[in-house]
DNA sequence: TTGTAAGCGTTATCAG
DNA sequence: CTGATAACGCTTACAA
């Protein structure tokens, strides 16, 4: 037992200083209410007079939980972190944020090939639940994480399954807001740009909003597919440049994401065809970026706040063993200049 | 004795199943030299086969090291955390990359204001060091973490002074960048938006830089100073604003800051002047929402892949006991439609 | 090359 | 209300 170690002031320190045992430092400090006050001031004054702090290892291993959450963000495999989409940040930070409020620390990690996606966070104590965020094209991701155990702990954002277990924006209604704000903006001839074979489930949820939406109203749905496997801004040009070659008469877009409108709108630029007045656009997501376009971007936004809350407290149920529901997060309308006025 | 417990399997099932020692199983499995290859295999076999996995929490109280790093984040406070600036975001998800490289988990917290700052990672054993990332705006952020005890192993990104250990771009370069580049296009009166006295000190730093290419190139430079307490854009709005007011002719703004930027442009627009024909901008930091501005945003971009690496290489560093010197990170000019070509 | 045994610093049970 | 004391599951010095 020779070895090197840094000396730690320990509770059998404070309880040596306080003249108490060591069990009574532990529950004084832990806020146990059989503690006298006079006792528990005389713990917490030596406990602050020599720093103590309590080693959460030790504690840990003792209680058996960790009191901490591990997030998984699933990125395409060799992305840029700066061309994450920014959606998934803002719910990074509300989810710790949410996480933080009950009491939880969250344990981040990023995980993009075969060679990183690990979700043991669980099986080795790290953590007591997993949360799983990001983009469904990513399948191999998926795949590794449905062969998590049952008694795995988990959430996830963006699985493109309902065999999981998902919190996830209100796509549908979304998409039918969207479209109704272009209806009542007086645009007709609206088509879709997206997918609705993308293993991004979102995507399939809004295009089908759309086309409720379209179809109440009378018209005929019009879906112009994104090319799979390249950026979203360029499936967005590309989309965009497509219908245009197509010689079918259109009047506005709903766009199933905000990176694809805006690619959508740098195109409609390049042709000439001016936006709101030609064509109407909305996007869906409310990234920041849309804020700044030119016109800035009419979108749906989910609140990520509400989002992350639902993540941290789905978690949380499911470590509490209880075997809760998916759940929907709410969206609305951030009207802005890419549809008149 | 009669908690209520998950059952786990423990090293020692392990042993049992492989017919070894405890102690054996534990240095089979962390690749201890020492065991022999059969031994090994048989060991491997073993764990997989129960599923078992070693509780870190157990690992870390013996071993006194945690292997991980804490990230905190500041924010301003009640900021919405989806107006936190991207390129901190970037810097989050380059860090987590760069501390995964090297071995290392990452412990998130988000942390706004005095009720809930708190940077005992280190001591509670959560973490092995600390880094915190934000701006220094939040001053009561900084006098906190000023507090921190000198055996707290820590780094931080945009520390108001330098008594903090930092990494930093390289603000005095990249500042020289951008106004050398403004001077190359033709550009003659240039003025710089922002501030030598705010907190955020790479604010000077970027002003300095402008200066100093300015003056070498024999002209004068002019600082339209930003107001304090405003949300960046605004600030950048209001000082291009006063500068259009102020009559002095310019033919170029240099913004320390692409939200600033940002704000100048719509204002700019707003007025009726024309970028990059009458006016040109250059930003700092290169934000995404840079790329979809009308016109797309010519700015000075940090390599925040590098930042990541170098906080957690100091960081490390400053762990392993050495005391290394600060560290600038380079930058490099993304040229793009808001100067002429 | 492997086994034995001593902790790491808590929390929780049990007794008083 | 408080004090002994037994784990929690692992790593590592030491012995064989």
């Amino acid at each position: 037992m020779a070895e090197k170690r840094i000396i730690r002031v320990t509770s059998f320190d404070v309880a040596e200083a306080a003249g108490v045992s060591q069990s009574t430092v532990s529950r004084a400090l832990a806020g146990d209410t059989s503690i006298s006050a006079p006792t528990r001031e005389r713990v917490a004054q030596a406990a602050a007079r020599l720093n103590y702090q309590v080693d959460e290892n030790a504690a840990r291993l003792r209680r058996g939980r960790t009191g901490t959450l591990a997030l998984v963000m699933i990125c395409r495999p060799g992305q840029d972190r700066k061309d994450l989409n920014p959606f998934y940040f803002a719910l990074l930070g509300s989810t710790c944020a949410a996480a933080a409020a009950r009491g939880y620390e969250v344990l981040v990690a990023f995980q993009d090939s075969p060679d990183n996606f690990w979700g043991h966070f669980q099986d080795r104590r790290k953590a007591d639940g997993l949360i799983v965020i990001g983009t469904s094209e990513n399948t191999a991701a998926w795949d590794y994480f449905a062969t998590l155990g049952p008694a795995t702990h988990w959430v996830c954002w963006g699985a493109p399954s309902d065999t999981f277990p998902w919190v996830r924006s209100d796509n549908h209604a979304g998409a039918m807001l969207a479209t109704q704000h272009l209806l009542d903006r007086g645009y007709r001839r609206i088509v879709c740009l997206g997918s609705e074979t993308s293993p991004q489930r979102q995507f399939k949820e809004r295009y089908d909003g759309y086309a409720a939406a379209l179809t109440a109203a009378g018209h005929e749905p019009r879906l112009q597919r994104i090319e799979r496997g390249l950026p979203r801004e360029e499936q967005g040009r590309r989309a965009a440049s497509a219908l245009i070659d197509s010689g079918e008469r259109f009047d506005a877009v709903f766009a199933v994401s905000d990176e694809i409108a805006l690619g959508a709108i740098s195109e409609f630029a390049r042709r000439g065809i001016r936006i709101p007045d030609d064509v109407g656009v909305v996007g869906f997501d409310g990234v920041r970026a849309g804020a700044w376009s030119n016109p800035p971007l009419t979108t749906v936004e989910s609140d990520f706040e509400v989002a992350g809350s639902l993540l941290v407290d789905r978690l949380i149920a499911t470590i509490g063993g209880e075997v809760p529901s998916p759940r929907r997060v709410p969206v609305r309308l951030a009207e802005r200049g890419s549809t008149r006025a």
